[in-house]
DNA sequence: GTCAGGCCCTGTTGATATTC
DNA sequence: GAATATCAACAGGGCCTGAC
């Protein structure tokens, strides 16, 4: 029997080669639910105070349907304070939020978009060649396969995004959501060609905060060990990252020996 | 001041793409 | 084909904020 998608009741179909089934249905509103709520996650625009409770409840009052609409809602301020669970103040956060995310780089942009396959990695090899969302928009697949661990999956999946979504783009470009990608100096290169794995919590900064350090020291971060990481810093309640490390023989370091390592 | 809801942060795991 | 890296989804504990 057919999967049918729960929100829309279309046919899911499953991509030669693929596990998971998908709805290709353009105005299934599960589709967009979900587009929204990655859009404004962490891993997104990280925009706090638009979770995905608050998502739906601006969908269903007709405030949000695509993306673009996010960075309307300052049009509707007296409105957003009349819903429930909503003072001022929340509506003050929320709305600041949205505005603070326009400064998010084209990286954090392009993971936000939830292009397949495209995640925080491969957006920072992306915008390594590209400098704005037009500039993607228009590349060919046969360019985008030039970009480091870009294959032919990973590039027709952009190429596919951009080509359905043109006008959602060009919305946001409008709208003053199309950040230019500014050009970092290497604070060092002590970490030159190191893959740098994360793990437990750490005491003087965010996770965030040491992989910018550490990218600023010419090094890379990866999610997961291998026999190819250069060390894994780990902070406390360390998980199995930190056990894997330990059977690869991989070098652990704390926190304090990177800051001493980086000079910090 | 208390409570509840929502968010943040991190770890784990499985699926999949890419590289060698 | 194996090894590796990445993505995505989910869980859980703690924290934060607004409503009352």
């Amino acid at each position: 029997m057919a999967k049918v998608c729960p929100d829309c009741q279309s046919p899911l179909v499953r991509k030669p080669g693929e596990a998971d089934h998908y709805c290709l249905n353009e105005e299934c509103p599960g589709r967009k639910r979900a587009a929204l709520i990655y859009f404004a996650s962490r891993s997104g625009m990280d925009i706090d105070g638009l979770g995905d409770r608050m998502v739906e409840d601006l969908m269903k009052l007709g405030y949000l349907k695509t993306i673009p609409d996010i960075y309307k809602l300052k049009e509707h301020r007296a409105a957003l304070m009349e819903i429930e669970g909503l003072g001022e103040k929340s509506v003050n956060n929320l709305l600041s939020a949205i505005e603070e995310s326009k400064k998010n780089g084209l990286a954090q942009l392009l993971t936000a978009l939830g292009i397949r396959l495209v995640g925080g990695k491969s957006a920072k090899e992306l915008v390594k060649k590209y400098h704005s969302l037009s500039e993607i928009s228009q590349a060919a697949v046969s360019d985008l396969l030039e970009i480091k661990d870009v294959g032919e999956a990973t590039a027709k999946s952009i190429a596919e995004y951009f080509g359905a979504n043109a006008l959602l783009i060009s919305e946001l470009i409008k709208l003053g959501i199309d950040p230019v990608v500014e050009k970092t100096e290497n604070a060092s290169n002590i970490l030159e060609g190191m893959t740098i794995v994360l793990t437990g919590k750490l005491e003087t900064m965010t996770r965030d905060q040491a992989t910018l350090l550490i990218e600023k020291h010419g090094g890379t971060t990866s999610s997961s060990v291998s026999k190819n990481t250069s060390f894994v810093l780990a902070g406390s309640d360390a998980g199995s990252k930190k056990t894997t490390a330990e059977k690869l023989h991989v070098k652990i370091i704390s926190e304090e020996e990177f800051k001493k390592l980086i000079g910090e």
